[in-house]
DNA sequence: ACCTGAACACCGTTCAAGT
DNA sequence: ACCTGAACACCGTTCAAGT
């Protein structure tokens, strides 16, 4: 629900506005991806455009904004899984959940891919990675994944499959199919 | 040089104009991406906004056309490996040749990615992907790939390389690590 | 403290007029 | 046959004026 940190309450109607802006980028980015013009998501929500770039200064930030609730739920499915005793099992579960997000707006796996450039490192963006990164190299000190594969990388490599997967003709099974042939090149030997 | 297929020759201006518009595009696309604005392109070639348009309908048809060189060298590098007894190592230099040209600038990647939606099928981009997708086939056929391994899934991955080395902090090693995951991914075991 | 909306700059794209 | 460049539409972004 909270943006990440400390901001002190909104006066009741830019809290509103607020709202309202979040929505009408939710239901934009739906149509036209994160791209969308900024003016319409505006008119939409019944405000100037100035009241946009007051709230979001950049895109990015009315983008994680949006993702929020998603990447909330990223992150506690992480915290979950530290429980899981299929370390293997757990990575690839946090993994597709994760492009799952990335994809769920066409161009919002750039967003997701390198939160360092958009988000503070307490935000609910960091964190859900945070978490997700632990559980794999968790599997690799314990030998379900092999001990070189860098965590990062493997993430990367997953970012990577959400965007291609929307650049592609639709095909139901391909994420998966991606997915495994990553997996099965950091499995041990 | 020639851009595929069967036009009749230009006018000598329109030649000239069209050699410079891709010179420009060329120029342009190294600094600010293959997104870059196509009425500077058009200020940097001499040339009005509708010459442009005229020789170019979209975007990605002066994209391919400033591509035509690099996909040409991809084509020949393709047909030189198919006398590579090394199986794998053929596949392997040819995706990494593919990547390095999906990287050569910025937006790049999601061209060659899905050229079916760009180029025709006879057309140096489509002739250079067969030649390594037949690369990718050979290679499984023989046993030095998993047969199960999808050429196209294979490539595809690769375009995703290309796309998330792009977006992240430059790292010389990061493609190479990234390429030998997705290969050992799809190794017999 | 927050909002409005006019204003400016910039760009993609088209097309009537020209050679 | 090809080129020019004005013209239109659209959008990102800022900021002075308002409440």
């Amino acid at each position: 629900m909270a943006t990440g940190s400390s901001e002190r309450p909104l006066r009741a109607d830019a809290a509103r506005n607020r709202r309202a802006v979040i929505a009408a980028a939710r239901d934009a980015f739906g149509r036209h991806g994160v791209t969308t013009s900024l003016e319409d998501v505006a008119r939409a929500a019944g405000v100037g455009p100035g009241t946009l770039y007051r709230h979001f200064p950049s895109r990015d930030e009315l983008v994680l904004a949006v993702m929020d609730d998603g990447l909330t739920e990223l992150h506690r499915l992480g915290v979950e899984l530290l429980d899981e005793p299929d370390l293997l099992g757990a990575a690839h579960r946090w993994l597709d959940a994760y492009i799952e997000q990335s994809g769920r707006y066409e161009g919002l796996a750039r967003t997701l891919a390198s939160p360092p450039a958009v988000a503070d490192e307490h935000s609910i963006c960091w964190r859900a990675i945070e978490v997700g990164m632990a559980l794999i190299r968790r599997a690799a000190e314990a030998g379900a994944l092999r001990v070189d594969a860098d965590a990062d990388d493997v993430r990367h490599l997953c970012a990577a499959i959400a965007w291609v997967d929307g650049q592609l003709p639709p095909d139901p099974d391909r994420r998966a199919r991606l997915v495994q042939m990553v997996l099965d090149g950091i499995r041990p030997r």
